[in-house]
DNA sequence: TTGAAAGCGCTAACAT
DNA sequence: ATGTTAGCGCTTTCAA
């Protein structure tokens, strides 16, 4: 059997209290004597008190659990991001449920409602390659659950986010191929839908401008994030033989499949085609040849998401305006390019 | 503000029943009138009741959430374990936390520490490739909390275990090379102290007998999870210029790390070397060439998993015996061999 | 078959 | 500064 937990009666009895007075001595800092409280504390620490969440959640009307929808966990900065918001939480004695929509709309929608239901604290969500609009989520929201979203967030400023400067990081990824001296750089564009594309674009042509060259939109590949990789995008660029010595890849895991496509075309990277991704996965420094890629801070973006969490919830003003915060992306140079 | 949930006494009121038997209704299949029971059930349906599980666990002293133990999110046979577990779990209204030792034994003593402490109401595990005993492990059953254990599991009968046939898995690596008319097969063997590792060997010691081949030592490439994965050690062996014709690698990032390796020294996969691999990770795939590998179903092991808590939680017997139960694995065959 | 009542552990308003 | 009391939503005896 579960051993019987140590509760405030415990204490209680012990130093001849009330539970009250043991609740307030041990989360009020005034109104309590200082000699009582220290027993108390003292007492609590020694026989290992730990609050009954249950009961604390009955309540207050809390579950001390919050719901962070994410495309996928095997995505590295998915993981990371979990892990830095888990991190956070759990001293604040929140759990996380996760929910991987697998990149469906559909899917995510329906977490979102079951999140709703299980009346979790908060909602921490990146939006899948297919979701088309923030309803969802506003009824959350409507429903008093506070909402942040993080890294792909909908074009929508009612929300509060925590993201990179996509369209900066995507100039650092070009300029620095612009300044090895490539000149016709493919772009691997991911999902139209979504705004870190839509940004990540903007970099790509932001950067031309800056260096006076013109968008050549043959340069430009399709491809969403779960067919293929990128193996297949690039693989029918290659066939169309338009000419290139550089390739920004819209993240990690799609430039690994460009990557083969173009070792398979009898390239060399990087002398022939130089190379950059997006994320910095782990995997990446051991391809062959290691590639450079921006790297996004993943796991201080759950802290950061966590954080936020945390301190909305302690303001008494309900309509506290949205936040957005930047967090800063760097270019890791490896042998790619 | 949250707004107000649906409970047993709205329903009870409109109903002119009591809380009582209304949550009888709701539960109890038997001395119940069936008339009241649908009027009871409809009505609660149309509301979308939900249960609140803050005041069922409190009166039935139980969190319902379990706790997980891995290395890491970011493995993938380790986020398909814990999504399976979730997708069983989550019907059942359990929330799962997730800790991630990062091969550390040490966190792993204090993460299931703190589990027990926030009275998780399971522990389910894949032990780090440091962790020496099971001391922690045997504290939470202690305190009446299930242990199981899945993937990498200690070296003690006392828990259930969800597991693949490590043994086997390794010989069918080892006879797929055998079969392509290798004779001198590397062996990158991970972390001595676990059991996956030594399975493993072991299935490639008895492959090897079963060819009336002996086994080579000096082929035998010790190697942990964090370090470099793989690519150092492979260098390293390398630079002994052993001969050798195929290579088998405990996972596949180690192999990842050892296909660079090997390809930076000039040596063709796989002509002059054939590789596999273990787990087929999504990526392995799209490798320059594709990798051979075993397949592991972390997914269902997951599910496994979550369903044998379910299962014993219900028994009333507390000290049932320790379950086993193995998965199957599969090997695929892709290019590197 | 249903109701009444107690209580899980905690917090917070209202005494004192 | 501390005690008293009520109650969060639910389950579970015990009674009717």
């Amino acid at each position: 059997m579960k051993k019987t937990q140590v509760t405030l009666k415990d204490i209680a009895k012990t130093l001849n209290l009330t539970v009250a007075t043991v609740s307030r001595a041990l989360r009020d800092s005034y109104e309590i004597s200082h000699e009582t409280k220290k027993r108390v504390v003292e007492l609590a620490k020694s026989l290992n008190y730990k609050p009954n969440r249950m009961a604390v959640g009955l309540r207050k009307n809390k579950t001390f659990n919050v719901g962070v929808i994410i495309p996928s966990l095997w995505y590295y900065y998915n993981s990371a991001a979990v892990t830095g918001m888990e991190e956070v939480l759990e001293e604040h004695g929140y759990s996380v449920l996760i929910c991987q929509s697998k990149e469906s709309y559909k899917r995510e929608v329906i977490q979102v409602k079951n999140l709703i239901d299980s009346r979790v604290d908060g909602i921490f969500a990146s939006i899948s390659q297919s979701t088309v609009d923030h309803a969802h989520y506003l009824a959350a929201q409507e429903e008093g659950i506070p909402v942040i979203f993080f890294d792909r967030t909908p074009d929508f400023e009612g929300f509060s986010k925590v993201v990179i400067d996509n369209k900066l990081a995507a100039m650092k990824a070009i300029n620095h191929l612009f300044e090895k001296g490539r000149k016709r750089i493919a772009f691997i564009a991911g999902p139209e839908k979504l705004k870190i594309s839509q940004k990540r674009y903007l970099g790509y042509a932001e950067a031309h401008k800056e260096y006076r060259l013109e968008v050549d939109e043959s340069l430009i590949i399709n491809c969403n994030f779960t067919k293929n990789m990128g193996y297949q995008a690039t693989k029918n660029f290659l066939k169309k033989n338009i000419q290139f010595d550089g390739l920004f890849a819209i993240n990690d895991r799609t430039c690994i499949g460009a990557v083969a496509a173009i070792k398979e075309a009898g390239l060399k990277i990087p002398e022939e085609v130089a190379v950059v991704g997006f994320n910095d996965e782990p995997t990446v420094q051991y391809l062959n040849p290691p590639l450079t890629t921006i790297r996004q801070p993943a796991y201080e973006m759950g802290k950061e998401v966590a954080n936020l969490f945390l301190s909305e919830r302690n303001k008494h003003k309900i309509n506290s305006s949205p936040v957005k915060i930047f967090l800063d992306t760097a270019l890791i140079i490896r042998k790619s390019t």
